[in-house]
DNA sequence: AACAACTATTACTCTGTGGTAATATGGTCA
DNA sequence: TGACCATATTACCACAGAGTAATAGTTGTT
């Protein structure tokens, strides 16, 4: 995928209002814990159920609970019932390509400090294809 | 800026340890601050000295102190001692892009709830121009 | 209806961290 | 050296949130 994102800026930090940043943070602060990470991994390929997360992710049922609530008032998965199951999927696949240029950006950084980077690369991997 | 990134993926989650996850969490983490990204709002121009950086965000010296300790540490701006002064710059642009990423999926995730986005559409600008 | 399976919620503890006042450090100039 | 400015550090409080055990709610099955 392609995407088209110029540098070049002509409003200041003075346009953009607490609230608009509180959006920004906030949606940072989402994907700033291994435990969601590892969930939003974990529906890369497609939908997954509460139990299937639970097994592929190692945490604990109420916890996922928790943050698939999380992940849902966020915006980034949604949810729906089957049965007697609840089946999460991805809403917006460019939450992998945040991933895959975050990646990106520590491989480069520790490739700059001479730092094992096998695992980073990995992930990288995982995110980019 | 043009960015490849593919979305084809052939890793699962197993293949990523749980401290290669962590050094995406911790970045994520550096982000979810509005405090530190208004810091870095205000180095989008160029280098600032950390006066600077407080008139322009408006935070205490401390504060400022302490974040833009964080940022360096995660290797977002580098610090370059000049005088008395101590001037902060980003290291890597590539940190705006990601923030118009994000702006990009909010502003389309707002405009499907019909919530008014006129904030988050300048913040939007701000950062991709 | 009774039971079983799945998921959500509640209540709780504990850790991490943002903000701040006070203080320390370091560079500059008279 | 001493005074002054800019920045960093420390100690502290307050609050948010991650993990968990226990419980509640919901759907399907017999």
């Amino acid at each position: 995928m392609t995407l088209n994102i110029s540098t070049t800026d002509e409003c200041g930090i003075s346009d953009l209002t607490p609230a608009a940043l509180k959006l920004m943070a906030d949606f940072f602060k989402v994907l700033s814990e291994i435990s969601r990470l590892q969930i939003i991994c974990s529906l890369k390929h497609g939908s997954k159920n509460v139990t299937e997360i639970i097994e592929a992710t190692g945490l604990g049922q109420a916890n996922v609970s928790k943050h698939l609530k999380v992940l849902t008032q966020a915006g980034i998965v949604t949810r729906q019932q089957q049965g007697v199951s609840a089946y999460y999927q991805i809403v917006n696949p460019v939450i992998f390509e945040l991933c895959g240029l975050v990646c990106n950006s520590l491989v480069i950084q520790l490739e700059q400090q001479n730092q094992p980077l096998q695992e980073l690369t990995a992930i990288r991997n995982s995110f980019t294809g």
